[in-house]
DNA sequence: TGCAAAATAGCACGACCGTACTATTTCTAT
DNA sequence: ATAGAAATAGTACGGTCGTGCTATTTTGCA
């Protein structure tokens, strides 16, 4: 299993956490329920309105007793995004590498973003209203948001690029802004839908990737239309 | 001075208290005076962020007197929507009218756009924080902002059927479609540029707006090419 | 099986929040 | 100028927050 994009970023994998196996003491397998009920807590209220006493009612367990694993407010909320960026790249970017490189393997990147926002219509998306919560507010939390978003968009990039290199987009075609527009609409789609509610928004974000496709694309290439 | 589009909206314009003029009871003009410093602070921590205490702080006051002039902090919030929305207006809309119908009139509207929203990457944007703070929380203060967003964008809508209808557009661009990929280019633009710190980010989106027009313009339509 | 260590609970603290309620000051119209 | 009204201040209450401190319970290893 390769990971050619993720592999070299600065980002901590959520460490040797990750295997839900046994063999964990006690108190990590703890943690790492706790982490993912903050995970749910967060999108719906926000990596703000995350408090550690309604965290503590969800797990049934004492303030203190769930402070204890964190020792800070903010290494919880750090915890929380490295948890969803780790769950993003689960659902979204490695499953899109079995994809062919180039266009198939865009799409796929695309596809996959869309179906995780289209559930985060109901339930929210950490990336969006943490960069409302933190773009004012410096420290390693914001550090922390924007370093997991900044190599989720560098990835993405990437993919363009290699579309290029493939020859399954025109070499004029300005990979910094395709991705730029590609983001644009998923944030659009989040806006669009989940605060305003406008039906409809789903299909006008999957036809905006399709625009872009069909502006910059290269008629010869594989999966060109769907 | 014709106002066609948000004449008939169901945002009240601020009501008799926007003239800044004399003869206005001091308590309507010290309230003036708050609902301006509190949209100042909105903008930069949201409106969930927004407190009595540092409003009265910042304005010299007690707690109490500002207190009493809305009644609750709901009140204070929807007050500061308001006044927000009322400063867009001002700011975006009422000068694009100026500009000929059709695609004059649309390529103003989101220049002043983009300008205010170039401002806004320092200070923050009442439209975008709300709609994370406020996406799942029912009550008058979503509904106020969201009004207000619909209406706004409602008038881009119109702005784009008016292009299309004048012949600057063609006929089979989607207006539906064309308001929500300008928007979208907003969104990331905020994003990236407010949150991400991405230099370009203006750039891009100043260059996304082109390209739309580009793809469903006529060629012998007014103010084509810039 | 027992004992150190880890995990959890209990409790208290200071800070800030929105908002009643009451007192005082300031405005305004006669 | 003064009475009545409007605007502002003062104070207090109950609530939630993060977090430090100390007990108590639970775990895992010799």
């Amino acid at each position: 299993m390769s990971l050619p994009l993720f592999s070299d970023s600065s980002i901590p994998v959520a460490e040797a956490e990750r295997p839900s196996a046994r063999a964990m003491p006690k108190g990590q397998q703890t943690k790492q329920a706790i982490v993912q009920a903050a995970v749910t807590l967060s999108t719906q209220v926000g990596l703000e309105g995350l408090s550690i006493g309604s965290l503590a009612d969800l797990m049934h367990m004492s303030k203190s007793g769930v402070f204890a694993h964190f020792g800070s407010r903010e290494e919880l909320q750090i915890s929380v995004i490295r948890e969803y960026f780790a769950s993003f790249e689960q659902e979204v970017f490695f499953p899109a590498l079995q994809a062919p490189k180039g266009l198939p393997r865009l799409r796929a990147l695309f596809d996959n973003w869309m179906t995780r926002v289209a559930i985060e219509i109901q339930s929210g998306c950490i990336f969006i209203s943490g960069a409302v919560e933190f773009d004012d507010r410096p420290g390693p939390v914001r550090e922390a948001l924007a370093n997991s978003v900044q190599t989720w968009l560098h990835a993405l990039y990437r993919a363009v690029v290699l579309a290029k290199d493939c020859g399954h987009l025109s070499t004029d075609a300005d990979a910094q802004q395709v991705a730029f527009e590609i983001h644009a609409l998923i944030l659009a789609l989040h806006y669009e839908a989940r605060f305003l509610k406008n039906p409809g928004s789903l299909a006008r974000a999957n036809r905006g990737f399709d625009d872009i496709l069909a502006r910059y694309g290269v008629p010869g290439a594989p999966d060109f239309s769907v």
